[in-house]
DNA sequence: ACAATATGGGAAAAATTTGTCCCTATGCAA
DNA sequence: TTGCATAGGGACAAATTTTTCCCATATTGT
């Protein structure tokens, strides 16, 4: 596991809901979630751009930070389950409200997000 | 300038809204500009954990994604003004959420931070 | 015997982000 | 003349995150 170096800044209620969700992927992974993907398989299929590896690392962090639980079925093949606590639940609203305004503002934003990868790459 | 070599994930509102937000400081640099702090002595002053560099670099990013505008007054020593767009201030509210929630949970969350630090550090 | 399934972690490489250091510019004050 | 304030960018180093590759487990189906 890789030890941080720096420390996060911890002052306000921005830096600590910054620090449980600053990740790639860690926001959906909760969204599909409690969308009802419980299985890491399913959330593999969910979200393809992301790497195995990457999802397992997120999702444990995401427990460590109590959002989630994990039960493990001693079956072979092993079946895991990830839900989220009431911890977790409680974020729900909030990243309702992030997926909202990305959806509602979809077309401005791709066409930001394209012009300017457009002049970083020179087209 | 850095160039991607992995392209971004745009399918979803979360993608979408990750793609202009994700940035260690640009969801304060908002939130900071939106109170009134527009000048980048001011927000460096307002963020001192962050590098003078990496704001600059951010606040550019997001300028070029609309979110923000700058104004250069041609005195010296420079001034130099930024303001929310209305795109950007329309983020205000999903921003405020954020921050409440945060607040709200506070001490759990900085007791579920520390507790995994030290983990990770072996105290 | 061998492949497929489902999950997960180690090691190392690659990608990306953030930080450090230094240089530029121009008036004003000491 | 030296130093401060204000703003910003290049070059490179360091930190951090993400990806790739490979190994392990134990049962079921071919």
């Amino acid at each position: 596991m890789y030890e941080r170096k720096i420390p996060p800044s911890l002052n306000c209620g921005l830096d600590l809901i910054g620090e449980v969700l600053y990740g790639k992927w860690k926001i959906r992974l909760l969204w599909f979630i409690n969308e009802g993907n419980k299985r890491p398989s399913e959330l593999q299929r969910k979200i393809p751009d992301a790497s195995r590896r990457v999802l397992n690392i997120q999702l444990n962090e995401l427990q460590e930070h109590e959002l989630i639980t994990k039960v493990i079925y001693p079956v072979v093949p092993p079946r895991v389950e990830y839900s989220l606590t009431e911890f977790g639940k409680s974020l729900i609203p909030v990243i309702a409200a992030l997926g909202q305004w990305g959806d509602e503002h979809q077309e401005r934003l791709r066409s930001v997000i394209l012009e300017r990868l457009e002049q970083v790459t020179g087209q």
